[in-house]
DNA sequence: TGTATTTTTGTATCTTTGTATCATTGTATC
DNA sequence: GATACAATGATACAAAGATACAAAAATACA
């Protein structure tokens, strides 16, 4: 389990829990100390070690998650970011947004749409994006 | 054995590993990339592939299971049971070109693409889709 | 062949993990 | 004091994993 073991709360500060949480993580992957990969305690373990309710800690760890910080996956844990392999990152970058595009049309081709389908579907999707900032969360389907 | 190789799973997408299973099983189902008859791997081949547990993909086949696209057996396997009905298939195609839009916009806004950017390379394409029937190749690619 | 045993397959159940929602508490502001 | 709001806690829930099990197939052996 991740290294937190020295995470110290001072409940007296006057500065919010779920904040000293997410400082001393931020400074301890600033410093090196937590690497990409490693795993974080649970909200619960955490919770106990410093004698705080576990909801405290998800709200410290969904911050960190929505700064990109780390990563908290649902039933399975939470772990620090994994930086893409250089390689990787390079290959996106030049491949880049007409490359995925094309690959993108191509899935849609494949699955037996048109363009007219295609664009029916993205169309008001990049205009949700454009005026929210939002992009669509992927909606529970069921059968 | 069923060619499943190229299932990709995003741990950090926020949607559930075994939806994201069954979505790309149907999407595989709607291309005619999967036939009926065709033997998909065993709960935990596809688990060790995809590193996740054997009962995330015991529940994704279950849901396939149960929308009557495949046909698990105890103690035998899983295979595609048929090919679905016109109105189900143009369902399965409806909703897997909007997955398919939500993770290409997402990897477009990783990118640091904003809507606009984004409008403007696929409108062309797009169009050219339309009027041509021709679109252009993707590159192979790899991640 | 026929049967026993082992292996491979999917299933059922419970635990562990994070999430969503609401209630409680403290504090600031009027 | 009354009200509003932020921080924390309580509760219920959902996703994923661990374990034990049952059904079918494969194998061994007489």
């Amino acid at each position: 389990m991740g290294s937190l073991n020295d995470l110290v709360i001072d409940f007296r500060s006057g500065q919010p829990i779920y904040l000293q949480i997410v400082e001393q993580i931020r400074q301890k992957v600033a410093s090196g100390e937590l690497k990409p990969g490693d795993q974080l305690p649970t909200v619960r373990q955490l919770a106990a070690e410093l004698r705080v309710n576990f909801n405290t800690v998800a709200r410290a760890y969904r911050l960190l998650d929505e700064a990109g910080l780390i990563s908290t996956q649902h039933g399975r844990g939470t772990y620090i970011w994994e930086t893409p392999s250089p390689e990787t990152l390079q290959t996106i970058r030049q491949q880049g947004l007409e490359s995925l595009t094309r690959r993108y049309l191509a899935q849609a081709a494949q699955l037996g749409c048109t363009a007219e389908e295609v664009a029916k579907v993205i169309n008001p999707m990049l205009e949700r994006w454009r005026e929210s900032g939002e992009l669509p969360k992927p909606e529970p389907q069921e059968f």
